[in-house]
DNA sequence: CCTTTGCTTGACACGGTGTAAAGTTGACAT
DNA sequence: ATGTCAACTTTACACCGTGTCAAGCAAAGG
C-alpha cells in the first residue's frame, strides 16, 4: 500500500524519464506520461502537484539511480591539470543521461519559477565542480594568469553547459567522444598556463 | 493607405521589439503587443498570421534598421588573428540587440517548426561568419593544429552562441565589455597556434 | 454614392495544465 | 462480515494563450 504508493510514484518517474529521453525533452504531456505509466492522468497529479514538481522529482530520482555523486567523485581525487580533464569527462558524460529532463526544465524556465529554481539549483552544483577544478589549477600554479578563479569558473561552466553540449552534439553532429576530447582540449588551452 | 498599412506593420514590429527587449524575451503575449502598438489583437493577425511570423518578421526588421551587414563587414577586411578578434567583437556586440527576439524564438523552437527554422537560419549565417574567421586563421597558418576548419568553426560558433552570452552576462553577472575581451581571449587561446 | 481597404468587436475552437467531486477497488482491522 | 481507509479512476470543468471567423465601421478615392 505504502509500498504500492512508492511503486506508482516510481513508475511515473520512470515513464517521465523514458519519454523525455526519447523525445529529446519536448512534446511530452502529462497525459502521455500517465499513459506510459499505465495510470490515469489524475493519478499523476496525486503524486506530483505540478509538472515542475514531476520534472524536478524525476531529476532527483535519476541522480539517485545513476549515483551521480559517486561518478563525479573520481575527478575529486586528482590534482592540477588531470583534475580538469577528469571533471570535464565526468560531467560531460553525465549530460547525455540527464539531457531529456534538463531540456524540459530549461523550456519551462521562462514561464515557471519553480522549474527555473530547480534547474538553477542543479547548475549551481555543476558550477561548484567547475570551481573545484579551477581551484586545483590555481593550487598547482597552472591557472591562466589573466583570469581570477571566479572568471575562470564562469568560463568553464559556460563551456560545459547543456546548451553547448546540445549544439555540438546535435547541430554540429559531433560524437560524444569527440565532444569530450575537444572540450577537454579547449578547457586546457584556455585555462591552463 | 498602403503607406498606412506599412506604418501599422512597423508599429507592430517596433512594439514587439520593445516589449521583448524589456522582458528579456519571455512572457510577451500577442495581446500585449497589440496593446503596445495601439491596435486590436486581431489587427496583429492581419499583418502576421502567426506568432512565429511576427517574431521572424521583427528579427528581419531589426537587422534592417540596425544594418547588421554593414556592422559585420568591418571584420571581413582584416586578416588572420585580427579577423578573429574583430568578428568576436562585432557579433558579440550585436547579441544584446537581438537578444529579446532571439530568446522568444528559441523558446518557440520546441513546439513550432517555423520558429525553429527561422532561428536556425539566422544562426547558420553566424556560423558562416565563424567559418570565415577560421579560414582566415588557416590562411595565415595560425589555426591550431589539432582542429579541422569545420571543428574549429563548430567550437567558435558554440562559444559565440546566444546561450553562452546569456549565461555569462546574466547568470554570472559579467559586463558586456568583460564578455567581449574574455571570449576574444578564449577564442584566441583555443583556436590560434 | 458606392466600393475597397484597414481596422474593430465579439465570439468561439483548440490544446495543455491544473482542480474538483463522486465512484471503484482492495487491504486490513475489529 | 462489516466498515474504513487509501490509492486510483472517471468525468467534468476552469483557465490561458494562440489562432479563426464573421459582421460592422470609417475613411479614402474612383
Amino acid at each position: 500500500m505504502s509500498s504500492e504508493n512508492l511503486e506508482t510514484r516510481e513508475k511515473i518517474m520512470r515513464a517521465t524519464w523514458k519519454l523525455l529521453e526519447e523525445s529529446g525533452g519536448s512534446g511530452v504531456r502529462m497525459s502521455d506520461i500517465a499513459k506510459a505509466a499505465g495510470i490515469s492522468r489524475q493519478a499523476v497529479y496525486l503524486h506530483f502537484p505540478t509538472r515542475a514538481d514531476l520534472l524536478t522529482g524525476t531529476a532527483r530520482y535519476m541522480d539517485e539511480v545513476r549515483n551521480i555523486d559517486e561518478r563525479l567523485a573520481a575527478s575529486r581525487k586528482a590534482k592540477g591539470t588531470d583534475r580538469l580533464d577528469l571533471w570535464v569527462e565526468a560531467w560531460g558524460n553525465y549530460i547525455p543521461e540527464i539531457h531529456g529532463v534538463g531540456r524540459a526544465l530549461i523550456a519551462m524556465r521562462d514561464t515557471d519559477d519553480a522549474a527555473a529554481a530547480a534547474w538553477n539549483d542543479r547548475m549551481q552544483a555543476v558550477r561548484h565542480g567547475c570551481e573545484a577544478a579551477v581551484m586545483a589549477l590555481k593550487s598547482a600554479d597552472r591557472l591562466m594568469a589573466d583570469y581570477s578563479v571566479e572568471q575562470a569558473t564562469d568560463l568553464l561552466w559556460a563551456l560545459l553547459s547543456v546548451e553547448v553540449w546540445e549544439k555540438l552534439r546535435f547541430e554540429c553532429g559531433w560524437s560524444q567522444a569527440v565532444y569530450i576530447t575537444a572540450v577537454q582540449k579547449m578547457a586546457r588551452d584556455s585555462l591552463v598556463s
